[in-house]
DNA sequence: AAAATATTTTAGGCAGGGCTAAAAACAAGC
DNA sequence: GCTTGTTTTTAGCCCTGCCTAAAATATTTT
């Protein structure tokens, strides 16, 4: 059985404040696949170490400490999945679980180390920004859902919004990777799929639920990036 | 508090299973710093599990399974040893804490992988041998502890007989490291210390534990290796 | 062989995280 | 404003590994 540790309720909590705004328990829940019961009582574990405040029935708040640690341990989390992918070749469906064990594992020089040999990256490889050992991670870029491009758009992949392995592994039936160039060729209203063109001139039709997922940069519509 | 896991005990285990032939339960106290009642305990979840057949009072020994854990564990800890010193550029002393982490992470697909990328050391940076897939570890190397050298030996360090962190530093401060080859000049019978000559034409005296720790081979008194 | 010493095991607790079942608080509907 | 239904918290217990203190077994000394 695989325990969930303080870090990773933190990082979970970063990322419902950042979805959502708020936190309830039950968001924690379904996010980390736990017990209602676990959830109080973890955050009464973070909130006794200052790490979160909590008001019962009322929800959760990452404290600056909290979101500190949060936002190493997330860092940590994905310069790992580099390594793993870059350094030893996995699949980009393949790195998940053994990140969630590797963050856990080094302190701040480690880390730093591990960045420097990784050539300082700025996204993991599903296209999520690293924080930097300052704690710094506004994304700077400017993503839109693939959903929403329209006919002539020029688009490329640059992150994924669902990282689960089912959806990654999706991507790659359909050879869709990270810094992949498509155009938009059709758009059927009535379902919202669209029809995409490959570098390589094949083309595919997507659905609306795989496109909203793919985060992408509209490119211009005829000369380069 | 860190707290010691079944994998540190069979690799406890097998490391006095070599060096003493059999394991009582305080050579466990010592070798782990903890305390008898403590390794009571683990013993009996390790013979529950099947990894090593226990009498009371008698001492413990490993099974087949309870060995292949402990090399594959070892194999882990040594393979990312020299991750930590030739990708991350740590000293041979800071590498050990890391490692005893980062072996708990991953599965044998993790580890090829590892030992791919490194080029499939035969040896961590404490020269110690690094055992195979397959569980095979013989060292082959015919090695002896420099204090066994005498007057006109060329000796080169191959390994160590204590790879704590004083006695590494210890070893940096009179710039002996790995693949160092030495000539012994001068031996004092009385303290048992010997003079050795460095390959820039320095030289010092070590005392006799120094040199009981620093294994060598014997080179050639004038040739090559 | 008895006494004294050393080692190992039992007994009983602590802490972290997890769980179920039941109670309490909040939100909605009428 | 009361009833129903959902969410959150409390209560009480499990499991792993750790600990101390005390009892049991070995070993050594006399």
């Amino acid at each position: 059985m695989q325990t969930i540790s303080r870090e990773d309720y933190l990082k979970a909590i970063l990322k419902i404040e950042e979805e959502a705004g708020s936190v309830s328990n039950q968001s924690l829940v379904e996010k980390l696949s736990t017990r209602p019961a676990s959830v109080t009582n973890m955050l009464h574990t973070l909130a006794d170490a200052g790490w979160v405040e909590h008001e019962a029935y009322k929800g959760v708040r990452l404290t600056d400490s909290g979101k500190e640690i949060a936002l190493s341990t997330l860092r940590k989390h994905r310069l790992w999945e580099v390594f793993l992918v870059d350094k030893l070749n996995f699949s980009w469906d393949e790195v998940h679980q053994w990140a969630e064990d590797l963050e856990h594992v080094g302190d701040e020089e480690l880390t730093n180390r591990l960045d420097a040999f990784l050539g300082h990256p700025a996204f993991d490889p599903h296209g999520d920004p690293i924080p930097t050992a300052q704690g710094q991670w506004s994304d700077g870029r400017n993503l839109i859902p693939a959903s929403k491009a329209v006919v002539g758009d020029r688009i490329q992949l640059k992150g994924v919004v669902d990282s689960g392995e089912a959806y990654l592994q999706h991507l790659d039936r359909l050879k869709i990777e990270l810094g992949l160039i498509l155009v938009v060729s059709k758009s059927l209203d009535f379902d919202e799929s669209k029809t995409l063109i490959w570098p390589d001139g094949s083309e595919a039709s997507l659905s609306k639920q795989t496109l909203q997922n793919m985060l992408v940069e509209k490119l211009s519509r005829k000369g380069k990036e």
